[in-house]
DNA sequence: GTTTACCCTATAGAATATATAGGATAAAGA
DNA sequence: TCTTTATCCTATATATTCTATAGGGTAAAC
């Protein structure tokens, strides 16, 4: 299941995308209408800064929004970010590889070899979807 | 992420599928060569059982056994029924669909769109391949 | 200097996943 | 029939993660 923070998380750089121009966006617009918990979308947006897909501005007329162009913005990466791993099992993770505790080669294990299927053709949809290509 | 009940199902399976005969094997003798919590695996080929993957033998010489060949074994099934919805978000499943409570209009929604093309990589992974295929 | 709005950490509450306990039931073989 | 074997079944404990909230701090604008 996609968490709360990614769907949120996603919500909010399309809505920031979404704007004409690209000015400071507030949290209290976004999270109503996005309809989401304010507090918690703020440390989503808090973490989508830290990682440098959003900028922000603080006072009057602050908010955040975006550094890159929606078209440069690759799902693989903004996934990987408020999703963690896109692989279901840690053993075939690009980026967070790790070794299964109860198997003893994973080369001959049938989960393995299955998620490894199920990995590639995430993938593959996540690294051809840039933020401008799933405006709706 | 795959849940343990999934991994050791699918690894449960394969260890039934990679028999000679069809003879009923135990349940200790699955969890120790599979490393798995015995009570554990016990419930989950309960579950396997109640839904027609395996059948079972009570008393001495007693244990699981495939009831479909392993070629006939498809993995959407497998995983609808030890992992639940294959789509990340309810509101893109097809076997558990279920609408967003936040979302006023999933046809405009980005998270949807992009969902929904994730789900149906999965499906097409989970499709082609049988428990047969991923024997390794 | 007052208001606005982001910044940051800690932690509480809820849900889910994982595992365990303890006995009931049925089959096989002596 | 009696004993052993092994599945059947329900309830509950434990751990982990997810989701959200609380409460104040900091910087910018006017």
């Amino acid at each position: 299941m996609l968490s709360k923070k990614t769907k949120y998380g996603l919500k909010a750089l399309t809505y920031l995308a979404s704007q004409k121009d690209n000015k400071p966006v507030q949290i209290v617009e976004i999270a109503k209408n996005e309809n989401i918990s304010q507090k918690f979308l703020e440390s989503i947006l808090l973490s989508l800064r830290k990682t440098g897909f959003l900028g922000s501005k603080k006072g009057k007329g602050g908010g955040y929004y975006l550094i890159k162009k929606p078209n440069e913005i690759i799902m693989t990466d903004v996934m990987r970010i408020l999703e963690g791993p896109i692989a279901m099992v840690p053993c075939v993770s690009l980026n967070f590889y790790e070794k299964c505790a109860d198997c003893p080669d994973e080369v001959s294990c049938s989960v393995h070899f299955l998620m490894l299927k199920v990995r590639d053709s995430a993938l593959e949809v996540y690294r051809s979807n840039t933020l401008a290509d799933i405006l709706v």
